[in-house]
DNA sequence: ATCAAACGATACGATCCGTTTCGTTGATAT
DNA sequence: ATATCAACGAAACGGATCGTATCGTTTGAT
C-alpha cells in the first residue's frame, strides 16, 4: 500500500543527481493511478500531479508512456507468476496460464503490462521497448517450462522455440481481446495440443 | 482512388434518415487520412473537415475510433486478403499468412490495424468492438481453411476452433511485436505444428 | 401541414500533450 | 571556500483533440 496523496512537503534537489524519494513517489503514484483509473486515465498529468512531481522531471527520466509503464511492471515483478513445476507439460502450462490470466485480470501491475501492449501499437519507439526490453525476460520462464519438457523426452527439442512462441500468442491473444477470465477446460485443451504439436513422431 | 478534397458543395441533410453520400465520403476520407498519416494522425476532427462533414454526424454513426476503424479495415482487407486453396493445411496456411502479413505490412490500412488493437486497450467499449464485431467475421475465413482440412480427414474436427485460436494468436503476436517480415520458414514451422496438433491419435 | 431526424457549421469547456522558464537546492570539482 | 552543474517543483505556454451543445436548414414520412 501507498500514500495516494503523498502529506510531505515538496522534494527540493539534492544535488545534480537523481532523488530516489522522487522515483519512488512517482513510481508509487504511477501504480496506484493504474490501479485505480486503469490504462485509459493513466496520464503524465495526473501521475506528477499525485507524486508531487513537476512534469519536466518525468520526461527527463521516462520520455514516453511505455518507459514508465515498464518500469512500473518491473517494480513488482517479483511477487508475480512463478514458474510451477507439476512434472508433466500440460500440467505445467494449466497452473502457469492461470496463474498468468489472474496476475493479468487482478493486479495493477497486470494491468500496466496490457496498457504496455497498446502504447506499443502508436509508436515504432515504444514497439522496440516492448520487443526488446519487456519480452525477453518474459520469456524465459516459460522456455523453461518447454525445456524441461523436452529433458524428459516429452517434446522435441527442436520444437521448444515455435511451441513458445504458440504459447505466448494465445495468451497474448486472450489478453488484448479481453477474455482473461477463468477458464481452465479451454487453457487445458490448448496445453494439450501444444503437447501433441511439440510430440516425437509417432513412427520414430 | 477518392477525392481527397471533396470539391462538391456542402451535403445538406436529405431528410430523417441516413444519407449514403455523406456516410461514402466519410469513409473515403477516414482512409485517405490513414494512408497519408497513419494511425497517429487520424482524428475525427480531421476525417470530419476533409470528408466536408459535421462532428456529430461521425459521432452519430461511429461513436468510437474504433467503429470508423473497423469499417474501414472490413471493406479494404476483403479485397485484399483472400483465403487460398492449396490442397494441404501447411500450404493454406503459409499463403494466408504470408499475404495476411504482407497486408499488414504494406497497406496503410493493414499497418491500422495495430491502431486498433491500441484503441481496443483504452476502453471496455472498445475491446468490445473488437471481440464482438470485429473478430467473429475475420476469423470465419481462417476457420474455413481448418473445416476444410477436417473435411479431408487430416485433423479431427474437434480441434478446430483451438487451432484457431493458436493461430490466431501467434499472427497477432507477431503483428504486436513487430515482426511481421516476410519469414516463410518460420510460418512453415508453425503451420506443421499446427496441423500436427490437430492430426488424429498416432495409435488409434 | 406537421413532425421527426439527419445534415453542416460553429463554438464550447475540458483535458492532455510536450516544452519552456524560473528560482532553489545541494553534491562535486577545483 | 567557492564556483559549477544538474536535478528539483512550480507554473505557464501553445497546440491539439476530445465529446457535446446549439443552431438553422433540408427533406421524407405521417
Amino acid at each position: 500500500m501507498t500514500d495516494e496523496t503523498p502529506k510531505t512537503g515538496r522534494r527540493a534537489s539534492i544535488g545534480a543527481r537523481r532523488s530516489p524519494a522522487t522515483e519512488a513517489a512517482i513510481l508509487a503514484a504511477a501504480r496506484d493511478l493504474l490501479a485505480e483509473r486503469g490504462y485509459a486515465g493513466f496520464t503524465f498529468e495526473e501521475v506528477a500531479r499525485r507524486a508531487g512531481a513537476g512534469k519536466p522531471t518525468l520526461y527527463r527520466w521516462w520520455p514516453t508512456k511505455a518507459d514508465l509503464l515498464v518500469d512500473v511492471y518491473s517494480a513488482e515483478k517479483a511477487a508475480t507468476v512463478r514458474a510451477p513445476d507439476t512434472g508433466s507439460l500440460p500440467g505445467d502450462l494449466l497452473a502457469y496460464t492461470s496463474a498468468l490470466w489472474g496476475f493479468w485480470r487482478d493486479t495493477p501491475t497486470g494491468r500496466a503490462f496490457r496498457g504496455l501492449i497498446a502504447e506499443a501499437q502508436a509508436g515504432d519507439v515504444a514497439q522496440a521497448t516492448l520487443r526488446d526490453k519487456f519480452l525477453p525476460g518474459r520469456l524465459k520462464d516459460v522456455r523453461g517450462l518447454f525445456a524441461r519438457a523436452a529433458a524428459r523426452g516429452d517434446i522435441r527439442s527442436d520444437t521448444i522455440e515455435d511451441l513458445v512462441t504458440l504459447y505466448i500468442g494465445f495468451n497474448w491473444f486472450h489478453l488484448t481481446t479481453g477474455r482473461i477470465e477463468d477458464d481452465a477446460p479451454a487453457i487445458t485443451r490448448i496445453a494439450l495440443l501444444l503437447a501433441k504439436a511439440g510430440a516425437a513422431s509417432s513412427s520414430p
